[in-house]
DNA sequence: ACCTGAACACCGTTCAAGT
DNA sequence: ACCTGAACACCGTTCAAGT
């Protein structure tokens, strides 16, 4: 009788080692139970079900962002920015996070704790006609529809599938040129376009910081 | 021997009417050869396999969007917004469209008409810094997520699981009330704080456009 | 309380054979 | 050219039985 020490957060971290090696479709209740070596079965006393376990993992993306340096008292523009790029890099972390976080449809559970903090700050920063609210909601949905886009981008490259879809669709569209903005858009730069992105959400919704002399 | 009429097209519009009767994750392979009436195999024969059908799902969704009306000679801010309104609406139209487009690993076959279009406009009406590329790449990374989550939302509304679920999180989290912003998100007005999303990407890197008098 | 073994009703995909 | 039938190697989930 050995001390297994298997539990559901353990679980969850290997599932996400699983699909860091191998990919989310990848992923199966039974290649779970291999890789914690152990039985099928076995997994049902600490999950539900498959959706049980992708809500888990999608709950673990979200536990790596560390807010605790955000001031809330103090509310600044630099630090909304600030919480965007951490929910954005948490997903980065982990193969697939978007489509994990997305498909899970567990939207709030872990999310929480960012959403109660943007809200904080926004509320002391987002200027009229605007809502701290909608800003918030803006911030989140940007930064998880640029994550899963990216992300998508990543997957076709690491398979190299890029190259030949690139290849057949300027044959198709020639107005869509490799170099132009309308292909080019994942290819490089995606750090600097992304805080670009945050930027426009916030320029002229919310009063900018001081800037010190 | 019956004329069958069995094509690709077909069989992504039955894809489509499965799921919108059972739910993404209830269509499989054989589920959709048995709505077609034929045998597995045959799917073959139009689909290279899973992961292609739902790419051509994806496309099929993006298809939806009539583009013919935008006039890209004179961008309009109010143009930008239509494109965008428009893009919402052809996922919203088909369940679970969001994840099907974001699950599809194929984020410009059938979207380069659109991001073009959205091109052209913002090209007109984008001002310094801000580039029209970077603008574009917001708009559309917003719209997706936006959609993601509210579908998500919808989904567990149908289930009867939404309830239960906020509860549960009011009570671990009592500063969330329910009425308040962080929860409230989804709940009601959805399309006001999406138009309110694109206005505040919107305001402050565009030109306005001049007011009719 | 946690795990095994075995079973059940499914999957995706391939391929010779038919028409 | 398109489809069937049958097969292969898998799935998710349940549950009596063991420890």
């Amino acid at each position: 009788m050995v001390k297994r020490g298997l539990n559901r957060d353990r679980l969850v971290e290997i599932a996400h080692e699983y699909v860091a090696a191998n990919g989310l479709d990848a992923l199966t209740m039974r290649r779970l139970a291999s890789a914690a070596e152990v039985t099928p079965g076995a997994l049902y006393k600490h999950l539900k079900d498959r959706r049980d376990l992708q809500r888990a993992m999608s709950d673990a993306v979200y536990a790596t962002i560390d807010l605790t340096d955000i001031d809330t008292d103090t509310p600044t523009v630099a630090q909304v920015i600030t919480c965007c790029e951490r929910m954005r890099a948490a997903m980065l972390t982990f193969r697939d996070g978007g489509r994990i976080v997305a498909g899970s449809y567990s939207p709030f559970a872990a999310t929480l704790a960012l959403s109660g903090t943007l809200m904080r700050l926004l509320q002391g920063v987002v200027q009229p006609p605007f809502h701290p609210g909608d800003i918030q909601s803006a911030l989140r949905s940007y930064t998880t529809g640029f994550v899963i886009e990216e992300q998508a981008y990543l997957e076709l490259e690491r398979t190299g599938e890029w190259e030949p879809l690139v290849t057949a669709l300027t044959a198709h569209f020639p107005r869509a040129n490799r170099t132009g903005d309308t292909i080019s858009i994942m290819t490089g730069e995606r750090d600097r376009r992304f805080t670009a992105g945050l930027t426009a959400i916030l320029t002229g919704t919310v009063r900018p910081d001081p800037t010190p002399q």
